[in-house]
DNA sequence: AGTTAAACGGACAGTGTGTCCATTTACAGT
DNA sequence: ACTGTAAATGGACACACTGTCCGTTTAACT
């Protein structure tokens, strides 16, 4: 659940059944923090505030979650494993099909989508380095790396990350709300780069 | 001394001239700073730490610095402002005279080459979203936007922080020290995107 | 209804924060 | 040199957040 990468059902792991309460809780806490991280700075939510929001105690919150970042992650997920689903399969340009250079483009409208839609979550997300430890960063770079392959680009690996460097949500939330561009400025910006890029 | 900009003399301000003391105290925290930022991860550094390495007690480093990450970015001021000199009236391609996307590949170079020396104080510089509001990174912006009208690049507002992305602090750490590139390798690669860019 | 294991949440000790204020110290004017 | 003044200092205080422990509650299965 944490990667949304299509995994081939680990080792039969018996699984127990969620209690009810347990259910409870837990919907009670994503619901709570989906509420809290829109509302105040993302970045300055604490464990204990999404506890008292949730109505649970702290401990159980720990339970599940080992900080407020990893509370976000498990909220954009569900967003961001529909995004998969479309790069591994859906219609060109942005499933297989269209050159390089349209998928590329097409994956940086969508992902600014997802940023404009969700980006309280995404910057809750980012308490320190985590972005690039994060599953959905791991697809991403192997999505941009085939593409990059696709399009016999030199040295694939050295330009992964730096063709991702434009979707980090602090940027974005820069880009938008303290220079006050458009989110079709930026992406209508992001994606000609990225056509250019690939000749 | 936090923006390294050209200020034109501030109106006249009498300055009381630093006490020997407090000079003597903002070396110790200074020189202690350097050494802590190095040693330990950068974004783990609390100001009780910096007080206690640098012998002096916590209000005395509250009274110049608001948290770790002003220490640091005091730090960096130093380095920054060389580049800064260079960039306005250093020989190209560096500063004025070459053609745009070799100044803006030159600068990126010379940008690297400053994250890979100075690399743990630009991480501790950077606690939350405060890379964009630090002074070194508003000259940065002005001068590459300069570099994008001279290039005659359609909406030059919105590319700057897109081609600023590549030299965020923790996206260089995570590729030279997570992923294993050499620096000579990030730097061919973004040297090159940036001639590519400029056309 | 009884049993069992999971889930809960109040409480605790520890760490870091930011500010206050009594004391010390440097420097200028005599 | 001496002294008055304002700046500088650092220990202390009250508060917030953390992460874990453990006695108690509760769901689910027999």
């Amino acid at each position: 659940m944490t990667t949304g990468l299509p995994v081939p059902t680990p080792p039969a792991q018996a699984k127990p059944r969620e209690r009810a309460d347990a259910a409870r809780n837990r919907a009670q806490i994503l619901a709570a923090a989906e509420e809290l991280f829109a509302t105040r700075d993302p970045a300055t939510i604490t464990m204990d505030q999404l506890a008292k929001a949730a109505g649970v105690g702290r401990a159980t919150l720990y339970r599940r979650f080992p900080d407020p970042a990893a509370v976000a992650v498990a909220l954009l997920d569900e967003h961001e494993y529909r995004l998969q689903e479309q790069l591994l399969s859906g219609p060109p340009p942005l499933g297989p099909g269209a050159p390089p250079g349209e998928r590329l483009a097409a994956f940086y409208v969508a992902a600014i989508d997802l940023l404009e839609r969700h980006l309280p979550l995404a910057l809750g997300a980012e308490t320190g380095a985590a972005r690039f430890t994060s599953g959905a960063y791991g697809f991403w770079r192997i999505h941009i790396r085939t593409l990059l392959v696709d399009a016999d680009v030199p040295d694939p690996d050295a330009h992964i990350d730096l063709l991702l460097a434009p979707l980090a949500p602090e940027l974005y939330d820069f880009q938008r709300n303290r220079m006050g561009l458009s989110s079709e400025r930026i992406i209508a910006c992001v994606a000609g780069m990225a056509r250019r890029f690939m000749r």
